[in-house]
DNA sequence: ACGCGCTACTGACAATTGTCAGGAAGCCCG
DNA sequence: CGGGCTTCCTGACAATTGTCAGTAGCGCGT
C-alpha cells in the first residue's frame, strides 16, 4: 500500500481530501502545517506528498524546498495543492521542482490521476520492483503519453530470446533498449584477450543496456540470455523522455547510478587486492543475494562455473579450485551447477576480510 | 564564446532578437521554422536554444520534445519565448521541461539575464571546465540565488590545505561538499589490510566527495592533499538543491555518472585480466592526460610510486619494476618522480592490448 | 537408452606477482 | 651542508594464480 503524505492547514480540507485518497486504498499521513509535514516526511519517507501553499508556521514552497535539499525526500513526488491559480504562483510552484499543481477546488478524479500518474513512472525505477509485464503495459502507456507527437504504438512487441542467444552485442546501435519481461541475461565485456568479464545479472523488471546510452548511443556490452528469456523492446527515445523529463525519476536515476558507481568501486577494490577467496565468496553473496530461488532458507543459485569465474575476474580452475575447497570447509554445498551456500556468517566473514 | 540557437519564424523578431545578442557577444545561430531548428541543434549542439511556441512545420513544443528525447541535446537549457501568457500554456511549456519561459514582449535585460543566469548554472558541470574562484562565485551566487529561504550567505569561506593533510576521511558526514579551488587532491578507499587503492585524482574545478552524498550522506572515501591545496566548502543543501532543481544540470549529472560508471567498468575489465604491465601503460596514459603540464609535449607527471601503485592496484615494488622496463625500452623517461611519456603510440598499443 | 558434447573437476607445472630485506638516491630542514 | 627521513630501486624468494592436459560425470537430443 502505497503512503501519501497530505499537508494541509485548513481542517476540513484536510479531512476530506485524506477521505478520498483513503477510499482509494492508500495510506494517509496528515499534517496541519509545513513544518509538521516536513517533520512527518523525514521520519516516513512517503511515496507522495499532497501540499497546499498557504499555510502558517512554514508554506508549501518552504516545505517543497526543504524536502528537495534532503536526498532521501528530494525523489518523492509532490504535488502543490492550491487555491491560487495566477500565472505567476502556478509558474513559481513547478520552477521550485514540483511535479504537479492542481487548483482548489479540484475533481477527485484529477486528484486521483494526478496521484496515480506520477506514483506508476516513479515505480519504475524502484530497485527491486516486482512488477511483469502488466508494470510494463502501464509504463509504455505512460511513456505514450508523454509523446504527443509521434505515433509510436506499434512498437509494443515483446520478443523471445532463447537460452544463449545474444541479445544485443558490444557496440551495437540501441534504437530500442530491451526491458526484461521474463528471464535472466548476463551481460559482459570482452577484453582483447577473448576473456570475458560479467558486468552483471539481470531479471525480470530490469532495463539492460541503457548505459551506453546516455553515452553514445551504442551498448557498451554484450548481453546474453542465461535462460529462456521475454525482452520487451522501448524505443530508446521513450525511455530518455522518461528519464530526462520527470524530476523525481531524474532523481532516482540519479541515485541509481551512484549507487552503481560505488558497488563497482567497492568491486575495484576487491579486485586490486583481495584474493581469489575473497573475491569467490563476495561473488557467491551477491549472486545468491540476487538470484536465488529463495532468499531466506540456504537454498541454491544456478550458475555456470565459467560465469562465475568471469564474474570473480578468475580462471574456471581457480574458480572450482576454490570452490572444492570452500565446499571442503562446510561453507557451501555443490550439486551440480547448483550452488547452495550454506553457512552465510562464514561466508560474509570471509568475503569482508 | 556562447552559441545560442534561436528558432523564431517571424523575421523581424528573430533578427531584433539576434541582434541584442550578438552585443552581448553571443554566437548566435538562427532557424526560421521548428523543423529547421531541430535540425540545425542536432548539428551544431548550441550552448543555449531560444525557441518561440507558436510555429509552422513544427512548434516549440514539438522542438523540446524532439531534442529533449536525444542524449546530446536533451542536456541543453531550453527557453521558451511566446506570447502566450495564459496559465495554461506556461504550464504545458515548463511541464514539458523547458527551463525557462520568457513572454514577448520582454526586455533586453530580462532575456540576456535568463540566458545568462542558465548558462552559468549550467557550465559548472561540463567537464574540464576551469572557472577559478571567480567561477565558483559566480556558482554560489546562483546556488544562493535559489535560496530564498535560508541564510547560508555566511558560508562561503575557503580552507587551506596543507600537502598530505586530508580533507575528509571514508565515513566521515559530509555537511559540506569540498568544490578545488586550487591544488590537487587523491581519493582513495583502504582495504581491510590496509592497502590503499585509488579511486580518483582531481584539480581545480571539480567537487570531491559528492557521490556519497548521494547515498548516505557520508564520505565513501578519504581524499588527501597532494599539494598545498584551497577548497572551497559548500553546504550540501545548496549542492544538491543545484543538482536536483535544474533539468539541464540533472541531466548532465546522469551523464557524468553514467560517463563514471563506464569508466570503471573498464577499469574492472583490466584489473581483472590485464597483466601489471598493460596496466601500468593505462594508468600512465589516464593520469597523463589528466595532469600533464603540457598535454602536448610528452611533459611530465609529478606522481609518487606508491599512488601510482594504488591506481594501478599492485604492489609498489611491482610497478617499480615495470617502470624500469618501459623505461629500458624507450617508451618512457623518469627524473625523480617526475615520469615523461615518450612514446605515447607505443604505450597506447601496450594498453590495449 | 545411448552416445555425444559440454561442463565440472584434478594434477602438474609455469608464469606472474607479492614480500622481505637491504642499499642508493633524493629531499626536507635546521 | 650534513643528518635524518622518506622514497626509489634491486635481488632473492615465496605465494598465488594461470595454463595445459586429461578424466569423470551430467544433461540433452535423437
Amino acid at each position: 500500500m502505497k503512503t501519501i503524505l497530505l499537508i494541509e492547514d485548513d481542517a476540513d480540507m484536510r479531512e476530506n481530501t485524506a477521505e478520498i485518497l483513503e477510499l482509494a486504498d492508500y495510506r494517509v499521513l496528515k499534517a496541519e502545517n509545513g513544518r509538521r509535514g516536513v517533520e512527518v516526511a523525514r521520519k516516513e519517507t512517503p511515496d507522495l506528498v499532497l501540499c497546499d501553499i498557504m499555510m502558517p508556521e512554514l508554506d508549501g514552497y518552504g516545505v517543497l524546498h526543504m524536502l528537495g535539499r534532503n536526498p532521501a525526500t528530494a525523489e518523492v513526488p509532490f504535488i502543490f495543492l492550491s487555491a491560487k491559480a495566477e500565472r505567476g504562483e502556478v509558474r513559481k510552484g513547478m520552477e521550485l521542482g514540483a511535479d504537479d499543481y492542481l487548483t482548489k477546488p479540484f475533481e477527485e478524479s484529477e486528484l486521483l490521476n494526478a496521484i496515480e500518474g506520477r506514483l506508476k513512472r516513479s515505480e519504475l525505477f524502484r530497485k527491486g520492483f516486482d512488477n511483469g509485464f502488466e508494470g510494463l503495459n502501464q509504463f509504455m502507456d505512460q511513456a505514450r503519453g508523454v509523446d504527443a507527437l509521434k505515433d509510436i504504438g506499434r512498437d509494443r512487441k515483446t520478443r523471445k530470446v532463447a537460452k544463449k542467444e545474444v541479445v544485443f552485442h558490444e557496440g551495437d546501435e540501441l534504437r530500442q533498449v530491451p526491458y526484461m519481461v521474463h528471464g535472466k541475461v548476463r551481460t559482459f565485456k570482452i577484453n582483447n584477450d577473448g576473456k570475458e568479464f560479467v558486468t552483471g545479472l539481470h531479471g525480470a523488471g530490469e532495463f539492460i543496456g541503457y548505459m551506453g546510452l546516455l553515452e553514445n548511443g551504442r551498448a557498451m556490452e554484450t548481453a546474453e540470455a542465461l535462460e529462456d528469456c521475454e525482452v520487451a523492446l522501448i524505443p530508446r527515445e521513450d525511455l530518455l523522455a522518461l528519464l530526462y523529463k520527470d524530476r523525481d525519476v531524474s532523481i532516482r536515476f540519479i541515485k541509481m547510478l551512484a549507487h552503481n558507481v560505488k558497488e563497482n568501486e567497492q568491486h575495484l577494490l576487491q579486485l586490486a587486492y583481495a584474493s581469489v577467496r575473497q573475491r569467490v565468496a563476495q561473488a557467491l553473496l551477491r549472486v545468491h543475494g540476487r538470484y536465488a530461488e529463495d532468499q531466506n532458507a540456504s537454498l541454491g543459485v544456478q550458475i555456470s562455473r565459467e560465469d562465475l569465474a568471469s564474474i570473480v575476474g578468475t580462471a574456471t580452475e581457480s574458480l572450482i579450485r576454490c570452490l572444492t575447497d570452500l565446499k571442503e570447509e562446510g561453507l557451501i554445498d555443490t550439486k551440480g551447477r547448483d550452488i547452495r551456500i550454506l553457512d552465510k556468517q562464514r561466508l560474509e566473514k570471509l568475503a569482508h576480510n
